[in-house]
DNA sequence: TGTACATCAGTGAACGCGCGTTCACTGATGTAC
DNA sequence: TGTACATCAGTGAACGCGCGTTCACTGATGTAC
């Protein structure tokens, strides 16, 4: 990088001070700069008062100016961070063309795509409750909007016609848990490399074993499970030196 | 709890000191306080080295006689609790007159119950690399004695006529990542309550959709989704104060 | 048009805290003679 | 059998660190007269 670009936030550039009245602009650089270092390093509990005040190019206690403590600090930047999600998946499978199937495989890449490339945001707001981050009422947790898109995308399978191998709640569930459970796995597994298609794949399985295929034709189609070359990468990254193959 | 009883270990008791040449019985005590901190209460990061010594009845600096540093002392602990966790997966399953499917439920249902009743252990096994447990080298982490289990499982329920929805490879992946996102999502979400048979379920749902049935009496018969009342519950837990219903 | 002043936007130094860890020590216990 | 001594098992006090947060302050800027 260049020396001294002029460009906002900068860690080490110091920030010029807001013309008056202008203050409130000093609380959107604070939080587009936790975004960014969530964005950046996955671990939040590097994530200090400290290190949000470098980002921005001020001093810590300028923080407290527009922020009571770190937790409504935190909550402030991730409020609207469900909703986002929400909408990346939703546009994800609104394209045109797609079944309702193809709807919710994009709306679980959309979700994995965004737990991938957002580790820090991500933990934040699905591995509560070690940080401080207080999610106001459990039953209005924010999470939940993710589990009733998937709902909605499962009943559009049902009523285009496709069997499921469980019920709509219990595949949003399942199909959320997995997931969930995957790009956890690729976070501590694998918290360098880009195998994101990895995971997708699973995640497209996963929707495959949930979603079996159209009654309409009889269901017995589904192909024979082979070795795909998709299932020999995976085979390979995921079986390395295992014990007892 | 009555106010003096003599049992080793308790929190506020003063360890009378070890006779000479016993000095290793120490260690010992050490990681069995570790163990039972982490049984307690879920969260790795209260467990510090004061906490340690004060469960066991010791002073901090003690613990160095045995440790040479605190990551040192928590992979001792854990260590063998992955071979542990299989070892229970594998009793689970080899019970007399269950056949194959039946089996990888019970190593399922195993590991759900291990993570949460030790959501401490479960959080350091399988979501490494906040606390500096430095897994050892990753081709080589002992979580994949899980998935080990798992595929075997599969390839038994192969071995026998199931069809499966998945390879072998993919479907043992899919179920430990989705057992993992199911226990993942408890611990967040539910932290407090009980609800243990709500995973397993969820947990067997996902099995039965990655093994379908039989490849003999053909594969359409697989039980429309019904509103079961196991569902019905799940539905009320998980949807409660739902937005988008 | 000039000037005193209230206010705004922000800072430097320091607080108390808990952490992992170090270091000089203590006192009981077994052993050599 | 008695005693000096090496060693073992462990401790109390303190270290340096980074954290969230507080507090008294500073200097520019707009405004009232």
């Amino acid at each position: 990088m260049a020396a001294a670009t002029a460009d906002d936030g900068r860690p080490g550039t110091k920030r010029p001070r807001s013309r008056r009245g202008r203050g409130e602009q000093l609380r959107q650089e604070i939080l587009v700069a936790v975004r960014r270092l969530l964005a950046e390093w996955g671990a939040a509990d590097r994530l200090t008062m400290r290190a949000v005040a470098k980002e921005v190019g001020i001093s810590a206690p300028s923080i407290y100016l527009h922020f009571s403590d770190k937790t409504e600090l935190l909550w402030a930047a991730l409020a609207d961070r469900y909703e986002e999600l929400v909408g990346l998946m939703t546009a994800a499978a609104s394209g045109n063309g797609m079944d309702a199937r193809d709807q919710v495989r994009a709306m679980a890449h959309a979700y994995c795509l965004f737990a991938l490339r957002n580790p820090g945001h991500y933990r934040l707001m699905f591995e509560v409750d070690q940080p401080p981050v207080a999610a106001p009422r459990i039953g209005s947790h924010p999470a939940r909007h993710v589990s009733a898109s998937f709902r909605t995308g499962f009943r559009g399978c049902r009523e285009a016609g496709y069997e499921l191998s469980l019920p709509v709640e219990q595949a949003a569930q399942t199909l959320w848990a997995g997931l969930h459970g995957m790009v956890g796995l690729h976070h501590s597994l694998f918290p360098d490399d880009s195998t994101e298609d990895l995971t997708l794949h699973l995640a497209s399985g996963l929707l495959d074993s949930l979603v079996a295929g159209t009654t309409g034709p009889a269901p017995a189609f589904r192909a024979a499970p082979e070795e795909t070359d998709a299932s020999r990468r995976i085979s390979a990254l995921l079986s390395e030196q295992d014990p007892a193959r």
